[in-house]
DNA sequence: ATGGCAATAGAGTATTGA
């Protein structure tokens, strides 16, 4: 079983991306972050034909997020029951006998803003819920673009970056108390390659220069860690024409 | 120190992202 998760920055965009990516790569789940649809105009019916099932919550302009499968999507929930948010950042189902929690967390636009504060907020309300998530399903995965970088070995300048939003102390640690809940980064799992990064910025060539982070993740419940044989970033979709500014993350489950 | 690039909304340019 492989399990993925992508922010394509715009699914009406990137509809083609995605298509052709799960040619090269068909992936049993695939979580899709930054849809930015409402749910009216999702591309249902390109996604069945391509295969997979499909689950979404969107809204105008900004986040949305979605759950593509191969097998049937059950008990989805939309949201984190524990924290009243207008933006459409969380979708959870059960596939297969495991939880899948796709999420996207807030940027926080600079350390110390309002939107940093509700970044923060945000992951507090998200450990909460993932307490009792866990009980439930001891086999869970949370996938998604977590907007941190949980060290410096996923920063490709840590002194450039060093308090920096991403990297900021109280980001790295609302992170921490994800991990802490027993869950495992599944890329720091297996030996990686030195620089390895999900997102460059658009601007300055970053992607060339491998300017980049790893803040897209995916975190194991230790039942699913125990199946997990190997992890890595597809950054081939980054250097197609007009590409999303994040890679895939890509989980094998035995 | 600032903007640089991309997407969206919507018709100028502002907002957001990371």
């Amino acid at each position: 079983m492989k399990l993925a998760t992508w922010n394509v920055n715009s699914l009406k965009v990137r509809l083609p991306h995605l298509l052709q990516w799960l040619a090269e790569n068909p992936v049993d789940v695939l979580c899709l972050q930054e849809t930015k649809l409402t749910d009216d105009k999702f591309p249902v019916a390109e996604i069945n034909a391509a295969g997979y099932q499909v689950a979404f919550s969107g809204q105008k302009t900004y986040n949305g997020v979605a759950i593509l499968s191969k097998l049937p999507i059950l008990d989805v929930v939309r949201n984190n029951p524990r924290f009243d948010d207008p933006q459409q950042r969380i979708l959870a189902a059960t596939i297969d006998g495991v939880r899948i929690l796709c999420a996207y967390v807030p940027n926080g636009q600079a350390v110390d803003s309002d939107k940093y504060a509700y970044k923060l907020a945000w992951l507090a309300a998200l450990a909460e819920w993932l307490a009792d998530e866990m009980r439930s399903y001891p086999q869970l995965a949370i996938l998604g673009d977590y907007n941190i970088a949980p060290d410096d070995r996923d920063v490709h300048d840590p002194a450039e970056w060093a308090g920096q939003l991403h990297c900021s102390d109280k980001e790295r640690a609302a992170l921490g108390e994800l991990t802490a809940l027993g869950l495992t980064d599944a890329f720091r799992m297996f030996e990686q390659p030195d620089k390895t990064f999900s997102w460059w910025d658009y601007r300055q060539l970053a992607f060339r220069r491998n300017r980049g982070l790893r803040i897209d993740h995916i975190l194991l419940s230790q039942a699913l860690a125990a199946r997990c044989t190997a992890c890595a970033i597809d950054r081939n979709p980054r250097k197609w024409e007009q590409p999303s500014d994040h890679a895939p993350v890509i989980a094998t489950i035995g």
